[in-house]
DNA sequence: TTACTTTATTGCAATATTACGATTAATAGA
DNA sequence: TCTATTAATCGTAATATTGCAATAAAGTAA
C-alpha cells in the first residue's frame, strides 16, 4: 500500500529508517557532501552544482531541513544552508549503533 | 516522476543511497537486527517476530538478498537466512565514509 | 514605483514502494 | 500416493516519491 506500518516497530527502528530514507536518494547525498565540502554556507548554487531543477533541489533541502540535518538562514533574496553539526553527530551515533552490530559467532551459517 | 536521475550522480553517491534505501524501511531494519541477534540462522519465523504478512517479509528479504547484505540457503522446506558478514563490512566502510564527514571550520555559519 | 533575482510552493504526471490475498512450487512425512 | 508445511511469486490496491513547469513570494536595486 506504499505505507509503512511504523506502529509495529520500535522507536529506534523507525528513527534509523527515517534517517536512512533521507540518504536514500543520491541528490540528498550529493547535497550533504557538498555542504560538508564547502565550509562556508552554500545557497542556491546547489542547483548548479547538482543537475536538477530548482524546485526539485528545494524539495530535497526541505526534507533534510525537516529532519534537522541542515539549517537554512535567509540572507536577502538568498538562503544559506549548512550542516546542523549537533544533529548530524546525534544522527551519526544512532546509525553507528546499527552499522556496528556484530555477529556473536564466527561460524558461517548459511 | 518517482524515478531518480542516477546518471547525474557519482557511483559513490548512488551506492550510498542504494544501501541507505535498504535501511529506509523499519521492517528491513528489524529483520537485520534480528539476524544479528540470533547467531544461528533464522528462517521464516521472522514472519512471527515481525508483524507483517509472509509475502511482505519475503519481499523485504529479497531486497536485502539482492543487495548482498544477507544470504539464504534452502533447508528442506525452510530457508535459512543470515547476515553476509563480508558484504556487511564492505557496506559499513562505505557508509562510515559518508557519516564521518567533518566540517573544516568550527564556526557556526547559519 | 518597476524590474530583477532568488527561493518556495503548487499542481500534476510518471514511477516506485508497501502490503497482502491468492496461488504456486518444492519438500517432508504419513 | 496424498497431505501438510514453508517460502516464493503473482496480481493488485493504496500510498509515497521524484521531477519539473508554472507561479508566487520576498527581497534588492534602479
Amino acid at each position: 500500500m506504499g505505507i509503512s506500518k511504523t506502529e509495529i516497530f520500535t522507536d529506534q527502528q523507525n528513527e534509523i529508517s527515517r534517517f536512512a530514507k533521507a540518504f536514500g536518494h543520491p541528490a540528498r547525498v550529493a547535497i550533504l557532501q557538498h555542504l560538508f565540502k564547502i565550509d562556508a554556507c552554500v545557497c542556491g548554487d546547489l542547483v548548479n552544482e547538482i543537475g536538477l531543477a530548482q524546485p526539485t533541489i528545494s524539495q530535497h533541502l526541505k526534507e533534510l531541513k525537516h529532519l534537522g540535518l541542515i539549517k537554512g538562514s535567509i540572507e536577502g533574496t538568498r538562503v544559506c544552508y549548512c550542516i546542523n553539526a549537533k544533529n548530524w553527530t546525534a544522527m551519526k551515533q544512532i546509525m553507528l549503533g546499527f552499522l556496528n552490530q556484530d555477529i556473536s559467532t564466527n561460524e558461517e551459517c548459511c
